[in-house]
DNA sequence: TAATTTGCCTAACAAACGTTAGGCAAAACT
DNA sequence: AGTTTTGCCTAACGTTTGTTAGGCAAATTA
């Protein structure tokens, strides 16, 4: 019945809560949702975890680092900027698309933290955010972009990537990496130099 | 001290309501939260409305209500592709900023409706996403867009848009006009055919 | 002026919430 | 073998939740 056998029951914990949380909500899902789902009683959550805030933290920070982390190795291996871009946006794609339900916490959840984590958390995607807008600033200066206003367009790029969780469905007819491709298409052909086409 | 002195309770009520679902979630908000605001009991509130979900029914039918209208308006209008697609951008994006909590709520809270609601507003949703849908097969068999896949692009376009409403503040730099603008720019840049630029 | 309606109040309700305490059997170690 | 640890249990806690009942003064209507 369950696969997640050979898993821990910690883990376990974090994958039916990140599938509640994201269907429900944080604040929608309580302890005795999740623990209802593993066929135990809700204080026998407590043997693993600290408290329901806990499990938030979990998966926004995972998520959070997971793409930060992606973002370094682009900036690493490439270096003009359109590779660099195609590279972000398909990586960003690949990570939301093969994690649906932590992604889709990570991007709706987090403002449910406490106030310090909150903060935390905000200095963090702003730095990851600040990664594409250093890629969009590269590129102008190697002349290949247009000039744009680099939050603005960053941000758009971003809200375009990550409403894919909203409709990407696994067994869909579109693979992450087609996704991938079309949106790097979509977005390149906004921001490249009109003389260069 | 509280501008809104020529407008009915009911309606203080509905505001209140927006702004706090939209910072702390419909789940986040108490309806203790909702009558401090407006000082009373909450209690009280039930002079005024008979359940919470009737709020929340309230925000997201008459913005689901208000984009429909305006798509319509567009189609009666409007001819050929190209000028229906921007009127409808700059239209949701003029129906989104200038009501921000409303347009959040309606975004993201309709998933707390009960269940007959839900479906009920997802059918609407799905009416609004079909004229972006047709707008976009229009201009195919006018021969001035790309050959798309319709859903995927309609919802790539909706996506863009939806996010203004995470970082648009009214005493920015832009006004909904030149977002409006700016980003059927982009999005038309992405969408014409490659040999009428 | 009398009657009615409006808009708030206090008090309370049952249910649901996150969490703690203490116990107990089975499994894991020494 | 005896000891410790693990992972669950039941029971309960204090709080917060949405909502109802009933009352009462001020505003509105007749």
């Amino acid at each position: 019945m369950n696969t997640d056998t050979n898993i821990s029951r910690k883990e376990q914990i974090f994958n039916v809560s990140s599938r509640l949380f994201k269907d429900k909500g944080y604040m929608g899902t309580s302890m005795r949702d999740i623990a209802g789902e593993l066929d135990i009683e809700a204080a026998s959550l407590y043997s693993h975890i600290k408290s329901k805030e806990e499990i938030l933290e979990g998966i926004c920070f995972t998520k959070a680092d997971e793409l930060i982390k992606a973002m370094d190795e682009v900036n690493d291996i490439y270096f003009n900027a359109e590779e660099k871009l195609r590279m972000a946006v398909k990586s960003h794609v690949k990570i939301l698309c093969g994690d649906l339900n932590n992604s889709s916490v990570f991007l709706h959840e987090w403002r449910h933290l406490d106030k310090p984590r909150k903060e935390e958390f905000k200095l963090l995607r702003n730095r990851y955010e600040g990664g594409f807008r250093k890629i969009l600033q590269d590129g102008e200066d190697e002349n290949i972009f247009e000039a744009v206003d680099k939050k603005f367009a960053s941000l758009t790029i971003l809200s375009t990537l990550n409403w894919i969780t909203e409709w990407y469905k696994p067994d869909g007819p579109m693979t992450p990496e087609e996704i991938g491709e079309n949106l790097c298409n979509f977005i390149l052909t906004g921001l490249k130099k009109k003389s260069s086409i």
